[in-house]
DNA sequence: GCAAGGTC
C-alpha cells in the first residue's frame, strides 16, 4: 500500500480537510512537537489503494536571517548588509522542531498532496516542507510524480474534494518572489535600524527609545500619524457666518431650517444675505419631498473591521483584539479571526449558526423573529479565498467569557445576526423654504423598518422632532433668523480605525500583520495612544518622519511599499528574473542608504531641538582610563557611560543601577569601576565599563563584567572571587559577592542562581587553597565572637562550602531547586551518596585555576 | 538588539 503525506498550512486547517476527505472517518494522534496532529484514513490515491496521513505545520517553517557573524552591531558596517552579509534560512519556531515532526512522519511516504493556503505566502510554504521532508521519502519509481499541490478556495465539502481531484503542482515562481521580498525586508530594514540606532544613540542622551527602527511597513504606518500631525499644526481657524433661521408652528414649537449655501467666509457678504432676509416676515414652503431610504446591513465580518470596531467602538488595540480572538477561537467560540473573506460560502449554515444565539438573554427575541419569519439573503461579499468570514460558532454567556471576550464575542454574534437581518428602511422628508431671495431646507427622518439596527442598536437612526406636514405654498411665520459666527476646526489625531483603514487602502501590512506593525510603532515609543484611541506622534516619531521627508520621502511614503511589489509581482508571474529584481531593488536601496548616510546631518538639524547632546546628559560617575576625566552617566535608556574628552560611549549592563565601586580602578586600562546591582534578586557584581565594551582577553565576550574576567591576579577577577561550579546551569561559576556583607552571599556568573551564606559574618574570603574532594575553593570566614554560629566558640573557620560539615548549615542556596549533589532532595542534606566528585565538576578546569594561566597572562601583556 | 510574514 502507497502512504500518501498531506500537509496544510495551521493544525485547525489539517483537521477541517481530513475530515472532509474521510467522511470523518478518520484516527487523530499529536505529533511530536505538541503542536500539530496527524489524521489518518484510508483510501486511493493514483488509482491504488492508499493510506493518508494528513498534517500541519504553524505558518512559516523557516525564516530568514543574516549568517552569526553579521549580527554583531558593533563588528559589521550596515552598509555591508546589503550585498556582502549572507543569509541563512533558519527554523522560523525552533521549539515546534518542525524539520524534525515533518521527517518524522514523512518517512516512508510515496506521495506528497501541499494543502497550505492559496496565497505566494502558502506556496513558499510549500517548498519550505518539500525541502524537508523529500530527502526522507521513498525516491519516485521511474518516472512518476510524487509532488502535488491542492489548489482550493474555500473549506467547504465541494471545494475541498474538487481540489483533490483536480491536483496541481506548487508554483516556484510565486514562492521566489516571497524569498525576494523576505531578503529585502531583512537587509533593507535592518541595515537602516542598525544604522540611526548608532548614530543617534551615539549622539543623543534622552533619545526615549532603545531602539530607532526602519521598515517598509512600519515606517509609512508612522507616517500616516505624523501626516495628520502636520495637518493640524499647520491648521490655521477660519471664521465663517452661518445663517440661521427659526420659524414658528403648531404654536408653541419652532423649527430650525438649514441654509442651503451653509456658509460663508466673507462677514460683509454674510451681513447683506442677513439684510435682505430680514426683510422677509415669512418663509415659504417651495417643495416638499418624501422618500424611502436604505440604511444597508452590514457585510460579513472580516479581520480589518473586527479590528476597526474593536479600536472605535470597544476601545480595544488591535493586538488585544487579536489575542482575545485568537483565545475566542480556540475554544471554540468563533470561527477562524484571520480572514479577508466579507462572503459567506455558497453552503454555510446560516440558520443553524442563528439558532446558537436563540437563547441569549440579549438577542433571543430578535434572533427567534429572524427563525420564525425566515432570514434574509445575507450581501454579496468578496471572497478572498482564505477563510469564511468571523461568526460565533457556539453559545456563550457573559459569565464564561467575562471582560473583553465578552465584549468582543458579543460583536461578532450581534453582527453576524445583522448581516441576516433585513436594511433599516425610513422615509425621509426634505422641506425646502424660501426667504426673500434665499433658499433654506429641512430634513426629517421616519424609521419605517429598522431592520438590523434593532441587533446594532448604535447604529440606528436617532431619533428627530418631527416635521410639521406641510404642502407647497404654506407660509410660516419667522421667529427669528441670524447670524451665527463660528470658526473651522482643526482635525484630530489619527484614530487606530482610520489608520487601519489607510493601512489597508495603501497594501501597507496584511490582515495578521497590522496590529503587529501597530504595536511596533507604540511601542518604539514613535506614537502613544490617546483618549478615543486616537495615535499622536511624539517628538521622536515627528523628527524621524520630518528627517525622512527631508532627505529622502520615499522612505516614509506607503508608495514605496507597493512600488517593491509591483517588482515581486512580476516574478512571481514569471515576467522577471528573481536574482534581477533583487539585486536591482537592493541596489536602489542600497543607493538610497548612502544617501541617507551622507546627509544624515538634515536629520540631526531637526533632533537638536527635541534631544539634548550625550555630553549635556546625565551625571558624572566614574573616571575615564584615558584622559581620567569624569565620564557622564545616562540614565536613559539605554543606560550608558559617556567621555565627552574622548567622544565615546560605553554601553552598561541594563535593568539595573550603576554605581561608582569605591573609585577602584582596572588593573588592565585605568578606568574606574563601576558596580551593577539588579533590584529584585539582589545579585551585583563590578565590572569595568572599557574591558566590558572591549574584551581583554580571548576566552572573554564583550558584554562580561569582573565576575567573568579571567584576569589572573586582579582582587576582582572571577579567578580570585570564583568559588565553584554553579549548581544549576552548564557553564556558570558562582563567584563571592564581595558587597554583600553582612548578609554575604556568592551569585552565578550566568544565571541567576543566588547562594547566600554566612549571614553576619565579619569577613569572608575565597582562600587560594581548593577542596580535595570536589575541587571548588575553600572559603575563609571569621565571626564575631558575640554572634559565631561556628562551634566551639571558634570565630574563624576555613573549609569548602559544598562539602565542609561545619559550614553545612550556613550555607543557603537560594533560588529553584538546586541540584549540586549536597543539596539534592528536599528531606536530609547528607542522603546522596555520592557528594564530592559532582559530575558537573569532573573534567573541568577549576574556574580559580585558569588552565591556560599562561595564555591568559600573555594575552595580558598584548 | 534589527524587517515582515506566517501561526501557537
Amino acid at each position: 500500500m502507497r502512504a500518501v503525506l498531506m500537509v496544510a498550512e495551521k493544525p485547525s486547517l489539517a483537521q477541517s480537510i481530513a475530515r472532509i476527505l474521510s467522511r470523518g472517518n478518520m484516527t487523530s494522534r499529536k505529533g511530536l512537537n505538541g503542536a500539530c496532529s496527524v489524521h489518518e484514513y484510508g483510501g486511493s490515491f493514483a488509482g491504488q489503494s492508499a493510506h493518508f496521513k494528513m498534517t500541519s505545520v504553524c505558518g512559516h517553517v523557516m525564516t530568514l536571517d543574516f549568517i552569526g557573524k553579521y549580527n554583531n552591531w558593533d563588528k559589521v558596517d550596515p552598509a555591508e548588509l546589503f550585498s556582502k552579509a549572507p543569509t541563512e534560512k533558519k527554523e522560523a519556531n525552533p521549539k515546534l522542531t518542525m524539520v524534525k515532526f515533518l521527517q518524522v512522519e514523512g518517512r516512508g511516504c510515496d506521495y506528497i498532496v501541499l494543502w497550505l493556503d492559496c496565497d505566494k505566502e502558502g506556496e513558499n510554504i510549500c517548498f519550505e516542507v518539500l525541502d524537508a521532508v523529500l530527502p526522507v521519502m521513498n525516491k519516485p519509481r521511474g518516472s512518476e510524480r510524487t509532488v502535488y499541490r491542492a489548489k482550493f478556495s474555500s473549506i467547504t465539502d465541494t471545494d475541498i474534494c474538487n481540489a483533490m481531484n483536480n491536483l496541481g503542482e506548487p508554483n516556484r515562481n510565486e514562492a521566489l518572489s516571497v524569498d525576494a521580498r523576505q531578503e529585502l525586508d531583512l537587509r533593507i530594514g535592518c541595515a537602516f535600524t542598525r544604522f540611526q540606532t548608532k548614530y543617534f544613540q551615539g549622539k543623543y542622551g534622552n533619545l526615549d527609545s532603545s531602539l530607532i527602527s526602519f521598515g517598509p511597513c512600519q515606517t509609512p504606518t508612522l507616517g500616516f500619524c505624523v501626516e495628520r500631525h502636520d495637518k493640524i499644526q499647520s491648521f490655521k481657524p477660519e471664521t465663517y457666518w452661518v445663517l440661521q433661521a427659526k420659524v414658528n408652528h403648531e404654536k408653541e414649537s419652532s423649527l430650525t431650517l438649514e441654509w442651503d449655501r451653509v456658509r460663508v467666509f466673507d462677514r460683509e457678504i454674510a451681513q447683506m444675505f442677513l439684510n435682505i432676509t430680514k426683510i422677509a416676515k415669512e418663509a415659504k414652503v417651495e417643495s416638499v419631498s418624501k422618500k424611502e431610504k436604505v440604511k444597508q446591513r452590514p457585510l460579513a465580518l472580516n479581520t480589518v473591521e473586527m479590528l476597526r470596531v474593536a479600536s472605535s467602538a470597544l476601545g480595544m488595540g488591535p493586538q488585544h483584539t487579536m489575542q482575545i480572538a485568537e483565545r475566542l477561537y480556540t475554544q471554540g467560540y468563533i470561527s477562524y479571526p484571520r480572514t479577508e473573506t466579507t462572503h459567506y460560502p455558497e453552503n454555510f449554515d446560516l440558520k443553524g449558526a442563528l439558532r446558537q444565539q436563540a437563547n441569549n438573554p440579549y438577542w433571543a427575541e430578535t434572533v427567534k423573529a429572524l427563525l420564525s419569519e425566515g432570514i434574509n439573503r445575507p450581501r454579496k461579499g468578496h471572497d478572498a479565498g482564505d477563510h469564511p468570514p468571523i461568526t460565533p460558532m457556539r453559545a456563550a454567556s457573559e459569565a464564561e467569557l467575562g471582560g473583553d471576550g465578552w465584549r468582543l464575542y458579543e460583536y461578532i454574534a450581534r453582527h453576524f445576526i445583522a448581516t441576516v437581518s433585513t436594511d433599516c428602511k425610513y422615509l425621509q422628508t426634505t422641506i425646502s423654504f424660501s426667504i426673500g431671495p434665499e433658499h433654506f431646507t429641512c430634513i426629517g427622518k421616519m424609521v419605517t423598518s429598522p431592520g438590523f439596527t434593532e441587533i446594532m442598536p448604535w447604529h440606528s437612526i436617532p431619533l428627530e422632532e418631527s416635521l410639521p406636514s406641510c404642502e407647497r405654498g404654506d407660509i410660516y411665520p419667522i421667529s427669528e433668523i441670524k447670524l451665527l459666527e463660528k470658526q473651522t476646526n482643526p482635525p484630530d489625531y489619527l484614530t487606530e480605525a482610520e489608520l487601519i483603514t489607510l493601512m489597508e487602502k495603501h497594501g501597507i501590512g496584511t490582515d495578521a500583520s497590522i496590529p503587529v506593525h501597530i504595536n511596533n510603532i507604540c511601542q518604539r515609543n514613535y506614537v502613544t495612544v490617546e483618549s478615543g484611541r486616537r495615535l499622536k506622534p511624539t517628538n521622536l516619531g515627528i523628527v524621524l518622519v520630518h528627517g525622512y521627508y527631508k532627505i529622502d520621502a520615499e522612505l516614509v511614503l506607503p508608495t514605496i511599499r507597493s512600488a517593491v511589489e509591483k517588482q515581486l509581482n512580476l516574478i512571481s508571474l514569471g515576467k522577471a528574473n528573481y536574482h534581477q529584481v533583487l539585486e536591482h531593488t537592493l541596489d536602489i536601496f542600497k543607493r538610497k542608504f548612502h544617501y541617507f548616510v551622507d546627509s544624515i546631518a538634515g536629520m540631526d538639524e531637526l533632533m537638536e531641538v527635541s534631544f539634548s547632546p550625550l555630553a549635556d546628559t546625565g551625571k558624572p560617575l566614574s573616571r575615564c582610563g584615558k584622559c581620567h576625566r569624569f565620564m557622564k552617566y545616562i540614565q536613559a535608556k539605554p543606560s550608558r557611560l559617556h567621555c565627552s574628552h574622548c567622544d565615546e560611549t560605553y554601553s552598561l549592563p541594563q535593568n539595573g543601577t550603576i554605581k561608582l565601586y569605591k573609585e577602584l580602578r582596572c588593573p588592565l586600562d585605568d578606568f574606574e569601576l563601576v558596580l551593577w546591582s539588579s533590584g529584585s534578586r539582589g545579585k551585583s557584581y563590578p565590572l569595568c565599563p572599557y574591558c566590558y565594551n572591549h574584551p581583554p582577553f580571548r576566552d572573554m565576550k564583550k558584554g562580561m563584567g569582573c565576575n567573568e574576567c579571567t584576569h589572573p591576579t586582579c582582587q576582582h577577577s572571577l579567578s580570585m572571587l570564583g568559588i565553584g561550579q554553579c549548581v544549576e546551569c552548564e557553564n556558570g561559576v558562582l563567584v563571592l559577592d564581595p558587597t554583600s556583607g553582612p548578609k554575604w552571599k556568592m551569585a552565578c556568573n550566568k544565571c541567576n542562581v543566588v547562594v547566600h551564606f554566612f549571614e553576619n559574618a565579619h569577613k569572608v574570603r575565597v582562600s587560594p587553597e581548593t577542596c580535595e574532594v570536589c575541587d571548588a575553593a575553600l572559603v575563609d570566614v571569621d565571626f564575631n565572637k558575640a554572634k559565631s554560629p561556628l562551634p566551639g566558640d571558634e570565630t574563624q573557620h576555613s573549609g569548602c562550602v559544598f562539602c565542609d560539615p561545619v559550614f553545612q548549615d550556613l550555607v543557603e542556596l537560594k533560588h529553584a531547586a538546586m541540584r549540586h549533589p549536597m543539596h539534592r532532595g528536599g528531606q536530609g542534606k547528607r542522603q546522596g551518596r555520592g557528594r564530592g566528585k559532582g559530575r558537573r565538576l569532573g573534567g573541568r578546569p577549576n574556574p580559580k585555576k585558569p588552565k591556560d594561566k599562561m595564555a591568559a597572562l600573555a594575552a595580558y601583556f598584548v
